[in-house]
DNA sequence: AAAATTAGCAACCGCTCAGCA
DNA sequence: ATGCTGAGCGGTTGCTAATTT
């Protein structure tokens, strides 16, 4: 079972179990690469967190999946794409890893399955883009204060898997975008799940979305700012999490 | 009852990013 | 500006249990 680094692979039995759990308990998260030392586990760091954070932390729900949790999955899956940890944080006491098990063996397979008999169906290609924004650059244009062009906006509806109303746009041509960016007035009184703790404003859910986008490396789709073109929204989850 | 197939899940691997010197 | 290191994420693999033939 030992790797060919003499670091131990595969399974966890229930005594590495104990010890991972007894370290953090007495130490905290974090700091994962002393985490095999403290503990004594023949392990590597990375095997320890995925250990502690699939498996172990305490808040960890266990079980099937519900109705309305599948139907977050969906929609936020709809939104944000394959961000499992992303969206494994708007469901209490999931792991990503979770997530990414179910969709990939639950859901992949009816909505993949269905897209392509759809595709085969029309024999039209249909690309979907799906939206990341944590390749945000600050150059873009927009975030220079470019207006983006109405007409690239327009064709952007031709690429989404679902039609969706655009909201309109203002003399600048950017205001919806604004204001969804800064999570200004209008959103403030929306909610969505978190963590058990309850709700929190959509703003926030927003917030955390963009400021991450925009801390990570400020790079915007520099290469090709069209990329924005293909910014799809929906607004559905928008009326479910105004719910 | 046994073999083959499928489904579900745990774990690993490789990559990217942030922070720091 | 650059390189290094730790941390985190998503894709993929492999094992096991359940189901089907």
């Amino acid at each position: 079972m030992d790797g060919p680094s003499g670091v131990r692979k595969g399974a966890w039995t229930r005594e590495e179990d104990v010890l991972l759990r007894t370290c953090i308990e007495k130490y905290g998260e974090g700091k994962w690469h002393q985490v095999p030392f403290r503990s004594g586990l023949n392990r590597c760091r990375k095997s320890c967190r995925l250990r502690w954070l699939n498996y172990l932390r305490p808040d960890i729900k266990r079980g099937k999946f519900k109705t309305d949790e599948v139907d977050l999955i969906i929609r936020l899956h709809k939104l944000l794409g394959n961000r499992w940890a992303l969206i494994a944080g708007r469901l209490p006491g999931r792991t990503s890893n979770d997530v990414k098990n179910y969709w990939n063996t639950h859901l992949s397979k009816k909505f993949f399955g269905k897209a392509v008999k759809d595709v085969a169906d029309k024999t039209a290609k249909v690309t979907v883009i799906k939206p990341r924004p944590r390749t945000f650059n600050k150059n873009l244009s927009y975030l220079k204060g470019k207006a983006a062009k109405e007409s690239d906006v327009q064709s952007a509806d031709h690429t989404l898997s679902k039609p969706y109303s655009t909201p309109p746009l203002s003399e600048d041509g950017i205001s919806w975008l604004d204001s969804l960016f800064s999570g200004k007035e209008g959103h403030k009184e929306s909610t969505c799940f978190r963590n058990g703790s309850g709700k929190e404003s959509i703003s926030s859910f927003w917030d955390e979305e963009i400021s991450a986008a925009t801390k990570v490396g400020e790079t915007f789709v520099e290469e090709n700012e069209s990329d924005w073109n293909h910014f799809s929204f929906d607004m559905d989850l928008w009326d479910l999490l105004n719910a």
